[in-house]
Formats: structure tokens, sequence, C-alpha cells
DNA sequence: CAGTGTGACTGAAGCGCTTCAGAACAGCCA
DNA sequence: TGGCTGTTCTGAAGCGCTTCAGTCACACTG
């Protein structure tokens, strides 16, 4: 029954049929210049009659030595992105850049080994740039990147040799967020975060864990917010880690968290959705926010300004992050060397769930 | 300067070093069992030692004719699915199952050609079937689809011959929401959906538009609730759609729908994301759901049962989408015939946001 | 000892395309 | 007419791998 099915068509057919070398219907596609215009539309109508869909974009990236695609690597679940806004945004800020460019995008979600990617998976990408995403400090998709020698760039996460990076002053912007509780008069705080390592830990956080965090972002961002309040003598701060970044998590941390006689009057999350939760925990306990407790957030994501009350929050820039990084990436595959990293910019977005502790 | 740098290490490289024939290096790669375990070791051990990182997927691709990844057409942005949580639980449920047979994903972000990604990305794709999800009926991205020949499954959206289907019975569920809402006694409904078209729509729908609406999935909820509602006798039901699927949008719709002394006493939202709003919106209004408004969404997302109230709604499988989808992209992978649609089951879960209408 | 497997390895074709050095030819100027 | 410049098209090499029909040597049978 196969026997007589036509088998696809290549350029050879196509330039059979046209009576043409199949260099010139190359040509056609991909050099205009190269060959008379007539020819070409002559070509390009026996391809259509034909049925040719155009040059097969594997054997011509075998050819040309590069795949036209960027590949992504995730350090969580893909479902992770519904709780992480921030993931979604920045996805889309790379996707465009990079399909703006005819590029495609291979998305390798991470969750399974130490976080990131399978190294089989890397291995196998049809990818010739790779930015990661977040991934564990050890992840070994990391490695298998490197052994493929493929260009890389990095997003929020620590210096590795030869590779671009974006990056955003996360210690920094949790610094500003800790200094504005310092000075609306605050001295009883909580912290909530999510993952420091990979293996589900959801709870009471001990300082043995907080030095072994391997999520660069939670790490950095926790080291803000205490490094700022031990500068003014506040210690002991409890912190909570929730094992996602699901508002779920943080609400059932929050009501734990501002129970009790000596509850925090403060509390300072590692991002927006985690502030959620706890603003929803604070609304279950009957807790008036900001009047009984202030609460922040960190990312700035669409939501942050239509929660009850609107959150204030440290502001990263997300779609330009994404963007940056597929600029990155688009100029690594153009032979580009890495140069400095970009730093982007953060900012305190004062809004109405923080206030005096009176 | 680029004159001595060595030269990326290749099959032939390794075959020169072992001293053994190029197919059998592929071999102890591919076929362990065609060559004895000591030569295998001593191969792969040289590769090791070369840096060779194993075949290059691009060459293996072209050699064996397919490609090991699955393509993931968009009918939107990106980012909408961080309002969108659906979109990210059924791209989990495929990513998962597809890198689980060591198959990459290649994502194709829509919003660019009317709804669906550009035919251009679709041509330039490596990959050797393709997953479209929700896409318009009229995208040009299906039709490059099929200028390629490349075998597809399509979800949420219209028969397409010659395609695999997973469907949901989108109208069914529809239905059975609005029959609840009858049976405990309201007469007043209106219905909140998002796009029918992808042409940025948003404030009241006419019944014109509702006849041309491309989404499948906007226009089969829709259907459903409003043939339910005809059935019994209620007409004129206002409709109101949004422009995407956030929150924000549909709580300035319930707003508007809210008000006014004939209010309805039911809203029926296409989504648990636009019911959210909704909720949010009778809030502002200082109505309490269920007492002054009921409120059901379309959906089950995990934030349904912790709405406030809990959220009364459809429960569609998400998961068992993705991965029923991933796995036909398998088996057509595998030269499989698409076979007669998959249809899942939907389920109304009452809980909390709707009751008897007094 | 011829005959027959069998396991281990190889040669060469081929996947569908790009690219580059050149061939062929026309037009132009002096 | 002869040399030159351009334009248009072609031949052939090569991208890095898989695969299949063998070849070869070696043991095992009767």
């Amino acid at each position: 029954m196969d026997v007589d099915r036509p088998r696809k068509p290549t350029l050879d057919t196509v330039a059979g049929a046209v009576g043409v070398s199949r260099a010139t219907v190359s040509n056609a596609y991909n050099r205009p210049d190269q060959l008379s215009a007539a020819l070409r539309e002559r070509i390009l109508e026996t391809a259509a009659a034909l049925g040719y869909p155009g040059p097969d974009p594997v054997a011509r990236s075998l050819a040309t030595r590069h795949s036209a695609a960027v590949a992504f690597m995730l350090g969580q679940q893909l479902s992770a992105s519904f709780s992480d806004p921030a993931l979604s945004i920045v996805l889309d800020g790379l996707a465009s850049t990079v399909d703006g460019h005819d590029h495609c995008l291979v998305l390798m979600p991470g969750g399974a080994d130490r976080g990131g990617p399978r190294p089989q998976t890397v291995a196998r990408a049809q990818a010739d740039v790779v930015v990661a995403y977040s991934l564990p400090d050890d992840a070994p998709a990391l490695a298998a990147v490197r052994a493929r020698g493929l260009p890389m760039v990095v997003i929020d996460q620590p210096v590795l040799p030869d590779t671009a990076r974006v990056e955003v002053d996360d210690a920094g912007g949790a610094r500003l967020a800790a200094a504005h509780l310092l000075e609306l008069g605050h001295r009883r705080f909580a912290v909530v975060t999510f993952s420091l390592r990979p293996d589900g830990g959801n709870g009471p956080a001990s300082p043995a864990r907080l030095a072994e965090a391997t999520f660069r972002v939670s790490r950095d961002r926790l080291t803000g917010y205490l490094s700022e309040l031990r500068a003014a003598g506040v210690v002991d701060v409890p912190v909570w880690e929730c094992s996602g970044s699901r508002r779920e998590l943080s609400r059932s941390a929050g009501r734990t968290l501002l129970t009790g006689d000596d509850r925090p009057t403060a509390v300072l999350c590692a991002s927006d959705e985690l502030a959620f939760g706890v603003l929803q925990a604070a609304r279950d306990l009957g807790l008036a926010v900001p009047e009984d407790v202030s609460v922040v957030g960190f990312d700035d994501v669409p939501a942050a300004e239509h929660a009850e009350p609107p959150l204030t929050t440290v502001r990263q820039p997300l779609v330009d992050k994404g963007r940056h990084a597929g600029e990155l990436a688009l100029r690594l595959l153009d032979g580009g060397r890495p140069g400095p990293p970009t730093r982007l910019a953060v900012t305190l977005v004062e809004r109405a769930s923080t206030a005096l502790h009176t």
C-alpha cells in the first residue's frame, strides 16, 4: 500500500521539474539576488504546484551548521508558571524576541534532575544557544550544555565562566524593601520565601538550610532582607520556606507566622505571589493590612496593583529580562562574545500594603 | 586566531582515535548490542577524553528522518499563560509526556498571524508532529502545517481532516452549569466570556459577533450556556466579551453587569479566571456571593477551590488533556493513524459560589 | 574436515540541503 | 576584435550521522 504513495518532493524534485540545478532552486529560496526574477518566479510556482513546502529545516541546519533555534532551560516544572507569573512574562519576552528573528524556541522544563532538565534532554536538543533560567547552581543540565560547547546566557543565576548574563539586583531590591519597612518603624519581621533547594522543603528554614540554598534568587532576596535588618539590629527573624510559589503555600505559612502575641508587624515575601497568600492569611485571621501588619512582595507582577490592598513591592523589569536574554542569545548565535553582564535596575513601588508601625 | 582552534570532534574523530569504523562508533551510542562491551567501553572513554558530546542531533535527525521533537502551537501570546492557568497545566502535561520519551518541545507562541504563529515560523520548525492548542479556526499556521505534511493533533479545536484530536465537551459542561443555576431558581443571567475572535474586542457582544466567533472554546461554552437557558425560556441574556482572560477584565465587566435594578442573579463565566474577576466585582459593589448573586466558572483550576467563596465550576481534566495530546503525538510520530477523537469528560463541581435564588 | 552458524565489525550509500569556485554568455568600451 | 566586467547558472564537495548488506574470523557440529 505504501508502494505508490508519492515521495515527498525535495529540492531535487523541483529542480528536475523546472530543469535547473539544485543550487538554483536553493538560491531561489535563500538568495533571490543570485538568479533572474523570472526564473525565481517559475521555480516558486513549480514548487507550489508540486506541493514542495520549502527547504527542509533539518537538512538546512546541517548544511549551514546552525539550527535557528534557542533552547530555554527551566529550574522548575512548567506548571509552576501558572503560579509564577514572572516566569511566563520573561518567557514571553524571550519568545517574541527570538521569534521576531525567525528562530524557534525549544523548551526544556526542569524539575527532573536536581531541578533542571535532564542532561539527556539537553544533549538531544536541536538548538545552538541556550538560555538558562533560574536553575539551581549544581544542575547537571548546566554541565551538559558545557559539554556540547553551546554558548549560553543565564538569567537569575550565579556567574558561570564564559556565559552571557542578565541579572537583576535581587539583594539590593530586597534591601530597599527592608529599609522601607524599617523606616516605617517596624521591628518585628518575618520572611516568606520560595524554594531554597529543589527538594520540596516546606516550613521554617534553619540558618543551616539558608546557608545551603542553591537557588540564587531565593538566596539573594533572602540575604538582602536579612542583612538589611541585621544592620539595623534586628536579628532572629523567622524565615518560612514554601516548597513552591503558589499562594496557597504562603497562605498557610502566613497563618502560622501571624498567630501569637509577638507576631510580626511586617512580612517580607520573596515574590508577589507569595505576598498574595500572606494577604489572604491576614484576612483569614481578621488582621487588617496595613494597619495590623505590613506586607511587601517582589517582582511587581500586573496583579500586584490590583491586590487588596494594592501591594508594595520591588519592581523588576520582567519583560526586559526576557527580551534582553533573547537579544544576548541572538548575539551569541552570530558569534558574538558574552560581554559583561547586563544588570537591570529594580525599584521600590510603594503602594498600600505597608504603613507606619503605630 | 581562529586557525588553531581545534575543530569540534565528530564521530569520525572518535572513530579515528579508537581505530574503528564510524559505523561502530555510531553503534556504540545507538545499538550497544552490535558490538562487544569492551570495545564499546573503549569508544565511550575515548569520546569522553576527546570531549565528544555524542552524536549531533541535527545530523542524526537528517539521517533518521525524524527529529524527536514535537511542536506546540498556541492561539495566544505566551504571557497569556499567567492569566490562563489552564494553558500552563495542559502544556505541562504535554511537556512531561513528551520529555519522558526523550522528545523535545518546540514552542510556537501565537498572537502574530490571525491569532496563531506565523506560517514562516511553522515552516522552519524542526519537529515532526505538531500539537495545536486553541487556535482560531482560520489561523494560517494550520495551513502551514498541512503544507509540510506533518501529522497534527489538535486540542480544543474544530475537526480538521486527518488530524488526531483531544476534545472536551465544552458545550455539555456549560449546559450542566446553566442547568444547575436554573434548578436553583435563577432567571436573570449574564455571561462573561473571553475572546471570540483574535481582534481585541472587549465589551458587550452582539448576536452577530457571537455568530462569528472563531475561537471554538469560547463559542462552545457560550452556546452551551445560552442554549440551555433558551430551552428554559430564558432569552436576551447579556454577553460580555473580555479581550483576554485576565481577571481584571472580567472584574470591570462584572462591575457594569452587576449594576442596576434588574441586575442578574447569576453570572456564567467562560473560565475560572474570569469568574474570579466577577467575584471581585461583586465584592467591589458590596454584593454577597452567593446570597446576592451566584457565580460559576469553568475549568476547575487549583485556585477555584481556594477562592472566596470556593467556586462552583465545571471541571475539565486539564493535565489529562495535555498528557493525551502528548501520547497521541507520540503515536503519530510512530506512524500511527489519527483514529477517532479522544473525548474527555467534564463534571460539575458544586461549591459555595452558587445558591438558591430567593 | 567440510559445513554452518554466529558475533563483531566495516564500506559505502544516502538523508536534503548550502556554498563556492567556476563556466558560459552577453554587453561594453576602446 | 580583444579584453573586461557582470550576470546567471551549475558541479561537486561536504555538513555529521545512520543503516544495511556484507566480509571476516572463529567456534561448533556431525
